[in-house]
DNA sequence: CTGTTAGCGCTTTCAC
DNA sequence: GTGAAAGCGCTAACAG
C-alpha cells in the first residue's frame, strides 16, 4: 500500500500538518524539521494523493490545451512545448478539442474546468481571438494563457510572434531578389495571423514602390486545396506574376502543384514562398522559402507563465514576443544578373 | 456554490446513498425514485465532484495516451480518434510523451498512473511492442489498449491493421502495372509495421515470380531524410529499378526529391509508392500512390474497448483488425501498352 | 429497494 | 514554529 501523509508524520515524528507544509513548500518550518520530513518522504516513497489534494484545495495540477482543428504539425508542436514545460513542474496536460463555432463552447469548457478542477487553460488560434469567450474566462476567473492573439492586452498572459514583421521581411527578401510582380494568397479570415501577414506584404510592397495587382491576390483558408485553387486562377490569368507569397506552406504547396500541372517550372517560371516551415516545406522539391516560427518555444513559454501565475510568481518580465526566422530555399529565384 | 450530493438528496427526499446509486447507474433503485432524483439533479445542476469520486473509488474517469515521437500527423489522428470516443463517455484524455528507451519508463508511467488514478492507457508504436513494458502493465494491473502491436495476443485489448496484406496488395498493383524491377525502402527497425510491410512486398514479388535485387532494398527509419538518402544510393547505382515502394509516405517523398534532383521524372523515369496516406502524399506532385489506414477509427475503437472494460462490458466481439485502402495516384506509371 | 455510518488523504482553521 | 480537529464530497460496507 502506498504511504500516506500519516505514515510520514509518524516516521518523522511530526504532525501531519507539518508534513503538509513541507510538501507545499510553505514557510514556517524549521530547517531541521524540514530535512527530517523530507528524508521520511524519501524513505517511504511517499507521493501526495492528488485526488485528496484536489478535493480539499480545489486545484488539480492539471492544465488543459484547447484547440479547434489546427493543422496537425502545429498541434503536435504546441503540445510538445506545453508538455515539456509540464514535465518540469509536475503538472499534467489534458487536451480538449473544441468547436469554436459551437454555442455551448462556454458551457462545455466551464464544466470541463469545474469537473476536473483544471488549474488553467492554454488557448490556440482561432480561440485566441474569441473576445466574448476570453471575457467569459476572465469573468469566471478561469486562468488562461493565450497563444498568438491578435490583440495584445498587457494584463493578459500571452505569447505572440512577429507575424507582421516576418511577412514584411520575407516580402522584402523576394523584392531584393529582383521580383516586382508578386502575388499573395491570404489565410483563413478568422485567424488573426492572416491579416498581419497580409499587412506585412502590403507595406513592404508599398515601401519599395511596387504596385499590388488584385488579380494576383487571392483569398485562401490555409488549406492545401485553397492554395491549389488560387494557383489555378492565377495561372489562368493573362499575365502571371514572377513570385507568389502564400500565407502558409500548405497553400504554397498547393500553388506548386497547380504550377507544375500547368507546366510551369519552379523557380524558373515562378518563385514561391510560404510561411510556417511546416514539414512539407522541405519535403517537396524545390523546397520552400518560408518563415519559421518558434511554435514549440512559444507554447512552452505560454505554459510556463501560466503555471508561474499559480504559484504567484511573475514571469511577465520575460519576453512575450518571439522572433521568426527567414529561411530561404530553392523555390525563390534571384532575377538579378 | 455548486450543488453537492447532499443538496440533491434533500431536494429529492432520499438518502445520499440513493443519489450515489443513481449517479453510478447501479441496480436496485425504484424507477420512480430514480426519476425523482434525476429531476433534482437536473434542477440543481448537480455534477458529481470528480476529486471526491476519485479519492473514494480510486478511479478518475481519465485515460491517457502514451506515445514516443510518432509523426505529427499520425499523432493528431490517433488523438482525435481517442478524444471523440472520450466525448461520448464523459472520460477525459491526458497525454503523456514517453521515451521508450528510457530506463525509468516503467517508474514514470507507474507514478503517473498512480498519481492521477488513470483508469487506463492507450499505447502507440513503438511502445506497442515493448514486451517487458506490457508485462509490467499486466503485472501491476494497469489497464491498457494497444494500437498496432506486432504480436496479437487474444487476451489483450488491441486494434491492428492489415499491414502485411496491404503491402502485398500494393506490391501486386505495382506488378500489375507492368513493373518487374521494384525496389523497397524498409521502415524503422523497431516498428513492427516495418517487418510486416517488407514481408508483404517479399511475398508478392515471390508469388509473381519476380526476383528481389538487394541493391534496390535499403534500410530506412520512416524519416524523410532516410528516404532521401536511400534514393541517392539507388539512383547512383549502375542500373535503377522502374519502381520503388517506400514503407511510408515521408520516405517516398524523400525519394521523390532525390529523383528530381537527379533529373529523373516521376513517374516516367521511375514510379513511386508510399504507405499511410499522410498529408504529404497528396501535397506533392505527382501525388503518391499509397495505402490509407483508418488510423483515427482504429484509435477510436481502441479507446472504446478500453473504456468498455471499465464498465465490465465486452466489446471484444467487435472486429479488432481494420482494413486499409489502396489509393492509386499519379506517381505510379502503367508500363503495359 | 433504501438508509446509516465510517472514512478515503489531504488542507483549512485556529489554537498554542 | 507546530499541532489538533474538522471536514471537502463522495462511495464502501453493511444493516434493514
Amino acid at each position: 500500500m502506498a504511504a500516506t501523509i500519516k505514515d510520514v508524520s509518524k516516521d518523522a515524528n511530526v504532525s501531519i500538518k507539518t508534513v503538509s507544509r513541507v510538501i507545499n513548500n510553505e514557510a514556517n518550518v524549521a530547517e531541521k524539521t524540514k530535512k527530517r520530513v523530507l528524508s521520511s518522504i524519501n524513505k517511504l516513497g511517499f507521493r501526495p494523493n492528488k485526488s485528496a489534494q484536489s478535493l480539499r484545495s480545489k486545484r488539480s495540477f492539471i492544465i488543459a490545451l484547447l484547440y479547434d482543428n489546427p493543422n496537425k504539425a502545429y498541434l503536435a508542436d504546441v503540445q510538445s512545448g506545453i508538455f515539456n514545460a509540464c514535465k518540469l513542474t509536475g503538472y499534467n496536460l489534458v487536451i480538449q478539442e473544441c468547436d469554436y463555432k459551437s454555442s455551448d463552447l462556454k458551457k462545455t469548457i466551464f464544466e470541463f474546468v469545474e469537473d476536473l478542477k483544471i488549474d488553467g487553460l492554454i488557448l490556440t488560434p482561432p480561440l485566441s481571438d474569441m473576445d466574448d469567450f476570453l471575457e467569459y474566462l476572465d469573468k469566471h476567473k478561469i486562468e488562461h494563457a493565450i497563444i498568438a492573439p491578435s490583440i495584445l492586452k498587457a494584463e493578459s498572459l500571452y505569447v505572440s510572434s512577429n507575424d507582421y514583421e516576418a511577412a514584411y521581411t520575407l516580402t522584402s527578401e523576394i523584392i531584393k531578389h529582383g521580383h516586382k510582380n508578386i502575388g499573395f494568397i491570404k489565410g483563413h479570415p478568422k485567424h488573426s495571423a492572416s491579416e498581419l501577414r497580409f499587412n506585412g506584404y502590403t507595406d513592404a510592397m508599398q515601401n519599395y514602390g511596387l504596385k499590388k495587382n488584385n488579380s494576383w491576390i487571392k483569398q485562401g483558408n490555409f488549406s492545401f486545396k485553397s492554395g491549389f485553387d488560387a494557383g489555378v486562377e492565377i495561372f489562368n490569368s493573362i499575365k502571371i506574376p514572377t513570385a507568389i507569397f502564400a500565407s502558409n506552406d500548405s497553400m504554397a504547396a498547393g500553388i506548386m502543384k497547380s504550377a507544375q500541372m500547368h507546366g510551369l517550372k519552379i523557380p524558373d517560371d515562378i518563385s514561391l514562398a510560404g510561411f510556417d516551415d511546416s514539414p512539407i516545406a522541405h519535403q517537396i522539391w524545390p523546397a520552400l522559402t518560408t518563415v519559421k516560427q518558434p511554435v514549440e518555444k512559444m507554447a512552452n513559454h505560454a505554459a510556463k507563465i501560466l503555471m508561474a501565475k499559480f504559484d504567484g510568481l511573475n514571469e511577465q518580465s520575460q519576453p512575450k514576443e518571439f522572433k521568426s526566422e527567414l529561411i530561404v530555399r530553392e523555390s525563390l529565384k534571384n532575377l538579378i544578373n
